[in-house]
DNA sequence: CCGAAAAGTTGACAATAGCAACATTGAGCT
DNA sequence: AGCTCAATGTTGCTATTGTCAACTTTTCGG
């Protein structure tokens, strides 16, 4: 029987769920120091446990931040769909989702450009399948509001409208996408107006889009890459 | 007299613009690695000289970062202007600016990134004021554009239509960041399509703000802040 | 022509990433 | 129970790094 509250200053030789303690300090000292240049050293300090433990769990600091990445990744999945949750009008639920994201990024701006400043991009290798699974849970909240008329009009979720839904998310993402950003490095400003700029520019992107919604060409994609290539 | 071509093999003990060399060592260390987590030592042997010769230039290794983003945006702008040269349609301009502005980001992420990535911006210190420089360029050369009609109307550089134009900057500058580092990510793709998707997200842009251009409310601003705050 | 400042060098220190070898524990098997 | 073994944690080590301090060589202004 595992006991590890029957005696709190002698912690047993085996953590429990270092790995979950390792994460979680890093996203501590992530929001914290607002750098990912932190080491792996003071995170087993932080967890209280030896240089060494992490590596027991990670291969190198390359798969931690990935790890954390991944937790970023399923967190803003959940404040979008917590945002949408209960909003009848499709509309409102593409804004509250826009909301969300920008939000995410702006609490959080280290956690933000690790999740997208291509710590794993850089290399080849895919993004973890964590990450993806994320990823395509937002965007189907995002194509679920469009296809509902968030644009104005019914746009079912077919084959024949899959590169015209794609092209508009493009359109929306990347400008929320850069919005965030953009307040993130206080390119624009200031960020108490976050709401109210990002309010413009949302309405701005839908009336754009009411009027006319690109059809991607053969070939591209919006969202990760599929795993097989 | 000094003559450093007098012998090849016999670098005299000053170096002769070890700042320069450092920085252009930077750059490439950069564009190779695609990280910016090289060593200073590593660009002193580089550059052929001890391992604390480049602390006779840079107080530590942010003010070196720093100052390789300082040369990213001084030629990005200079891109930019180039892209423009030569063309009478302000429409076709902005179009080409909007195409600079992505390729320069698409052939150098981590360039990119260490420029937009708050490298700086995390501490509370201001960007260089080299920095401001070419981003008021950048700038510039949008609003030119916008008020010589890119938008489909004429929209004079005044006082009254400050924060229109602002408004606009801000939809356009986001989309397009937002886009670049979408494509930089590969989180849209393929990489080869970058310039048709780029068309198509600026065609939507321009057709939106054709139809009505937000204006920015009482205190927002569009660029890097004014040096005094 | 001299003295100080600029530019470069050598040597040191603490911290880090990551490897290897060793220690402890718990879970499964008999 | 008792044994074994893989998972987990620890200690010790090496190579590398950022940065400081002290020293040397040039260059340049007066």
């Amino acid at each position: 029987m595992t006991n590890e509250n029957s005696n709190p200053d002698q912690r047993p030789y085996h953590h429990g769920d270092l790995q979950r303690a390792i994460v979680d300090a890093a996203l501590e000292v992530l929001s914290e120091s607002q750098s990912t240049e932190f080491s792996l050293r003071e995170l087993a300090r932080r967890a209280g446990v030896s240089h060494n433990a992490p590596y027991k769990h990670f291969a190198d600091k390359r798969e931690l931040l990935a790890a954390v990445s991944a937790v970023g990744f399923e967190a803003l999945a959940r404040q979008m769909s917590d945002a949408t949750r209960g909003l009848a009008s499709p509309r409102e639920r593409l804004a509250a989702m826009a909301r969300a994201y920008i939000c995410g990024g702006v609490n959080n701006p280290a956690l933000y450009r690790l999740m997208f400043g291509g710590y794993l991009t850089d290399q080849q290798s895919d993004r973890p399948a964590i990450e993806r699974t994320a990823a395509y849970r937002m965007k189907a909240l995002v194509v679920g509001a469009i296809s509902d008329g968030a644009l104005g009009r019914l746009i079912p979720h077919t084959a024949a409208n899959e590169r015209m839904i794609d092209g508009a998310i493009l359109i929306f993402w990347s400008q929320m996408h850069g919005l965030t950003l953009l307040l993130v490095d206080r390119l624009v400003g200031p960020g108490e107006a976050m709401r109210e700029l990002s309010d413009i520019v949302l309405q701005g992107i839908l009336d754009g889009l009411a009027n006319s919604i690109p059809v991607l060409p053969e070939g591209a994609w919006v969202g990760p890459p599929l795993a097989g290539k």
